[in-house]
DNA sequence: TTAAGTGCAAAAGTTTTGCACCAAG
DNA sequence: CTTGGTGCAAAACTTTTGCACTTAA
């Protein structure tokens, strides 16, 4: 999965931060690391990151992975991304011929990435035309799925509903009609 | 400023609310009012429409308007718009030709819109391929004005520092060096 | 009449910050 | 050394919720 990845080496975060007037620090490695290695298509909130780093026994503090969460997306390393679960989440910026976006279901938050390169070029001309120095540029598709619209969409489902397209993405394709409440 | 506005005259959204099961509410209408209303360009925070509200004596809860903001966005007659503060911002759900979209600079968090129709075209595509209804479609930039690169942008700069671009945006466009802190 | 909506206050999250200590360069 | 970074705990915000009371239809 993890194919032609080294975007970063630690010498080049190094003098990327260097250059800014930071310092490499074991956990800013760290975390570099995690993004890296992530299975495309995954996506990290700072609490996610948190935990999967305490799991691994890698000494960080729930500080310190928002400020580099935040650093690192200032200078374009990670990209920030608003799908609908309220909360930000991370992954590297890729760049350009993995460069993609997303499509979201506003029922039940599930993701699905899609490339198309004219979208980063449209991005490319409009930041030039107000000569700013483009970090990122990402399209966000809210939609809903057919099930949901199914049902009665938007508000007669129980906020806790979750639709088959979901359940098929966590492996678990059976009950599609049961939306068993569980809170 | 306020032109070819009348997208949901207070009968279309009570029709709309119905085939949902809910209702018309005073508040929900009022909310209505003030999105059709805004200058475009505009987007107002949870917060920054309830403080409106109240200074204009209209009587509403400020859970009221997180749960109509909410509704209105699943609806699509609003649009959630994640810039680069924190907190969501709204606005109207424009239909197809003024359908917009952003450009935000991370450090000093001007927004400009664009107009560029290629995206939601690219947009309805995608969410008919994937079988989805579309509800929005917005392509975020992020970028980094000259001025904050010239500081040495990203980490040189004082959290509150507001780069000339924004200071033009507001009518106040002398002291472009002068970076006066004020927090 | 009755189900949906509102307001209030409390709760639940998420993100930021002050400060003392630590460590990269 | 010196300045930036980290960890901890407290604080600050934004958003959600339970419940009793209203109100649209």
């Amino acid at each position: 999965m993890v194919t032609d990845m080294a975007l970063y080496s630690p010498a080049s975060l190094r003098s990327e931060l260097h250059q800014i007037g930071c310092r490499l620090t074991p956990q800013r490695e760290t975390i570099l690391k995690v993004f890296q290695n992530l299975p495309k298509g995954n996506h990290l909130s700072a609490e996610d990151l948190y935990t999967l780093l305490q799991e691994r026994g890698e000494p960080i503090s729930l500080s310190t992975v928002y400020r580099s969460l935040k650093l690192m997306t200032r200078m374009g390393i990670l990209r920030e991304l608003e799908l609908a679960e309220g909360h930000k989440h991370y992954e590297i910026n890729q760049p350009y011929p993995h460069h993609h976006h997303h499509l979201v279901c506003v029922q039940c938050n599930r993701t699905m990435e899609f490339i198309n390169s004219s979208i980063l070029r449209i991005g490319i001309k409009q930041a030039e035309k107000e000569s700013l120095h483009l970090l990122d540029c990402q399209l966000t598709i809210h939609a809903v799925c057919p099930e949901a619209l199914r049902r009665g969409w938007p508000s007669l489902l129980p906020s806790n509903w979750t639709c088959s397209r979901t359940l098929a993405g966590l492996g678990m394709v059976e009950s599609v009609e049961a939306s068993t409440p569980s809170a």
